[in-house]
DNA sequence: AACGGGACAGCAAGCGCTTTCTGTCGTGAG
DNA sequence: CTCACGACAGAAAGCGCTTGCTGTCCCGTT
């Protein structure tokens, strides 16, 4: 029924061995027999079976890309600028193609799918976004990192901090990680707001227990500390990173302390979430809150008020991590590059009326 | 080096097909026997090598997902949903990876990713996002679904129309269509601002040549027929699906027709260039001209002001083509079901102030 | 004219797993 | 007590492709 490659060789007259050949291109073919070949391909629609080349290879073109979810931009953006650069440049062997899967930020099916590409013997793996700061799935994590690294999978953090360093020795040469400065872009995110006036400033958070959630918050208390801010704990909030938690934090930051002249949230979505309950309660931005995000999403700079937030290269990390991924790019040295993360002063945040 | 089912055989001291068949766990093994082959597993840390399983079994795991651009919350949001389902209730054959693959709109780049995609033996794939209607590409793509279909290959269109017809038969069995109401969609929004009192209505639409692009201006011609408004040609623009086009598609139909009191949009983000355009230029929506969009991402509900747009019920269409790539989902009668298109009206738009 | 060597092409041995077909027990029925 | 049969387990034949090793042929050298 489909057309093998033995099928390919009798019609071109030659053998099984030399169709492979032309086919993966890598070993002298005289031009008469690889034009014979290349038709007989064409004339049956010859398609290589991958899983059979795979296994007799010991090589597969697949590189999986692990994400919170996809159906947020954030990851959206840095996943499709991998698979971009997957396509892009057939460099040593060809096309791959993007496994993306979705871990709604749970460790367990985080290492879940990263079983399930290392049986897939998938040549590359990306994980985006923040990590679990449980110490033992941390461990668990550096574990099979550490066997996908050994059977010759490149492994890439996209946007996640290195993985602490094992007992053992440094990180193996096909692990690189690619990190955002959230500490450093929360803390000018902060300090934009002090320097406008604001002290009593809500914290709406990302979820606890991971790693952006922590730098970011990080960096926050940083700049109140330099601003000679006394810490309020009961000024933080965690919650999701979405736009339903945002609301709610708002809410939750109002009850705690109505007195708040500004909020910093988790991300922009969270951000409009907040937006959204103070636009219920009769408050305005800025002129009764100032508000302001993180990432700086395509949407944030239509919102009403634009929102102040900060930028991160996600398109760059991405792109980035994708030729890191195909050995396209020199790893950094020590394996490790922090992108910068930008301020962007927009409409959200103005000075405070106390 | 790396593990095999021989060894984990040899470790249990059962043969291989033993292993083989307690893993895949399709034939009966003795309780005793299949407890020593799963202690072997775990202390080998036996990963199944997946090509090789593939090859003998001659199916693979992999569902392809093909969009236009995964950075685009409409295709995330689908890609997303498709992917949840994969996951969930590991049905026949157990956990699916998706493969997603961005065509950026090139019936080129569609083509040949599901040659890849058949290269991998996929289970099933899933096309999204609007088609292209040149007539050559047509018939290619027809029969490369076809083709994949023949070989077992489950395809479902989600948010695309049915593939023509062939002159041979019917669509095969294993071919489903998830479409939108994108006629019926924009039909209706037109139809409100018709009734609001808008006479000229400038219509920023996606790319020419695409199927979604042909319906949506269906529609919004229908409605306009229907209110015995004369077809102005010269008030349609065509443009890509993205911000900067809608900024630019503004721009233009202001300077065609400087009297417009609406535009619809290609879609949410094309509203949201326009709505910059028209703040640029010192006008204000609604007040001084009317704007809608399409999809109803997230974001359009936080834009200043919040959009007037035709909500499609992407993650429920996702998640059916998931569930219907993996046989989980009875086919709709006639492989065909069109998922309902619903108007939402919000604050960009309001009655006409001629 | 004999020979060394380069340039191809083919043989055949796997790659690691699935599955059909056999074989071996243990047990209930007769 | 014997026979038939159910319930497992194993042997072995591939699945379709890659690749190291062998040829074979033809050409330039000496």
């Amino acid at each position: 029924m489909t057309v093998t490659l033995a099928d390919v060789a009798a019609r071109a007259r030659v053998s099984a061995a030399t169709v492979s050949r032309v086919l993966s291109g890598n070993y002298p073919v005289a031009e008469r027999t690889r034009g014979r070949v290349l038709r007989a391909v064409e004339e049956l629609e010859y398609v290589v079976n991958g899983p059979a080349s795979a296994l007799a290879a010991a090589s597969s073109d697949l590189v999986g890309i692990l994400v919170n979810d996809l159906a947020d931009p954030f990851f959206g953006i840095i996943a499709g600028a991998v698979q971009g650069e997957l396509s892009g440049a057939a460099g040593p062997g060809g096309e791959k193609l993007a496994v993306v899967c979705s871990t709604g930020g749970s460790p367990e099916r985080e290492l879940r799918y990263l079983t399930l590409l290392q049986r897939q013997r998938a040549a590359a793996v990306v994980l985006t976004g923040s990590a679990s700061e449980d110490p033992e799935h941390a461990r668990a994590l550096a574990a099979k990192l550490a066997r996908l690294s050994g059977a010759g999978t490149r492994v890439v953090l996209c946007g996640r901090p290195a993985q602490p360093a094992s007992p053992a020795a440094e990180p193996p040469a096909t692990l690189t990680t690619l990190a955002f400065d959230n500490r450093g872009g929360a803390q000018r995110l902060t300090a934009h707001l002090v320097a406008l006036g604001h002290r009593r400033i809500g914290c709406a958070a990302g979820p606890a227990g991971r790693t952006t959630t922590g730098e970011r918050v990080a960096g926050h208390r940083a700049a109140l500390a330099a601003g000679g801010i006394a810490d309020a704990p009961h000024r933080t909030v965690h919650g999701a990173y979405d736009r339903a938690s945002g609301y709610d934090a708002a809410v939750e930051l109002l009850r705690r302390d109505a007195g708040l002249t500004a909020i910093v949230a988790a991300n922009d979505a969270v951000a409009l979430g907040a937006c959204a309950a103070l636009r219920d309660r009769g408050l305005r931005v800025p002129e009764d809150l100032s508000v302001a995000g993180f990432d700086d999403l395509p949407f944030s700079a239509d919102a009403a008020p634009a929102l102040t937030t900060v930028r991160l290269p996600l398109e760059e990390a991405g792109a980035r991590a994708g030729r890191l991924a195909t050995g396209r790019e020199e790893r950094p040295p020590g394996g490790l590059a922090t992108l910068r993360a930008e301020l962007l002063v927009r409409a959200s945040t103005s000075v405070a009326y106390p």
